[in-house]
DNA sequence: ATCAATTATATTGCGTACAATATGAATGAT
DNA sequence: ATCATTCATATTGTACGCAATATAATTGAT
């Protein structure tokens, strides 16, 4: 039997028995998606994820935003830099630990929240938001469990 | 009431409300945790769902793979040339249709199925499959909503 | 007080993603 | 047959995302 493939139903190397695949592709899709509502803001989506957290609570480090968004330095730091030059934060480092640098909000940056109340209504569209409560809650049980390193089950 | 924020429950812009977010920061931890599992086999994340197509259907144009991954030749071409640089895949210009640019597998190609066929029991570890089936389900859901133009509902 | 270990951020190099554009091949109306 | 249109892929430019490494500040053991 050289060369026999596993049967269908058994060949965990079908594309469509991973759950990584829609993860990914629904990924791409939504960066599509938001990609011109959020042009107009001189946005990115992972720039408009550090202006949510931003909007919660600022100033805030470096890390405690990687931290929130599951992101390192070697993202953030560059993507900051460019938040920095489109004025719409600040970075300066901290006094009290030099090791940190601090991420602040502008007045432009701040003044931007309002452009962008409209943003999650736009996103969703006609779509309906059904099952959408417990598709959020399900990917966030998984990223809970990929995050904690060394997880099991 | 200038400056005031919504009330908590009401705010659309918190990011623990966003459905995207938790999509976003779970395709990126999947794609550490993958990381080191594809390595050693010479593969990205995106070059293995390249390669779990083709191991099901082969050869194939470069639109047709882009059809099933929901990506654009924009990214396609220089991942493709990149494989078949590491001599896993062919690219040859269709007879038939000289647009067309076929890929097809190298014997190597082929062969690296044999060591791919860990990966998913690799990447499942130890967690529990609990909810992965219905988690599956729901966002393929979400992607066949998301890749429909204009889909209403 | 000293210095090895740790911590926080930055840098480098590589590989995606995608919008916008370009190029060449097939199609279709006339 | 001609040529505008469409189609399939390639190219360019910008922005992530991450592993690996570098750098400077703080901590902690002695």
């Amino acid at each position: 039997m050289t060369g026999t493939v596993a049967a269908p139903g058994d060949d965990p190397l079908l594309l469509d028995r991973q759950v990584c695949f829609p993860l990914y592709a629904a990924t791409n899709l939504l960066n599509r998606l938001y990609g011109p509502v959020l042009k107009p803001l001189g946005l990115t989506y992972p720039q408009y994820l550090v202006m949510l957290v931003l909007w919660e609570d600022e100033p805030q480090t470096v890390g405690s935003l990687g931290a929130r968004l599951y992101l390192d330095s070697g993202t953030l730091t560059p993507l900051l830099k460019r938040m920095e030059a489109a004025g719409l934060v600040s970075r300066t480092r901290d006094a009290e630990d030099e090791r940190r640098v601090l991420i602040g909000l502008t007045e432009q940056g701040r003044a931007l929240r309002a452009d962008a109340l409209h943003v999650p209504e736009t996103i969703a569209g006609g779509r309906s938001p059904e099952g959408l409560d417990e598709l959020r809650e399900g990917v966030r049980k998984l990223v809970a469990m990929l995050a904690a390193p060394g997880a099991e089950g």
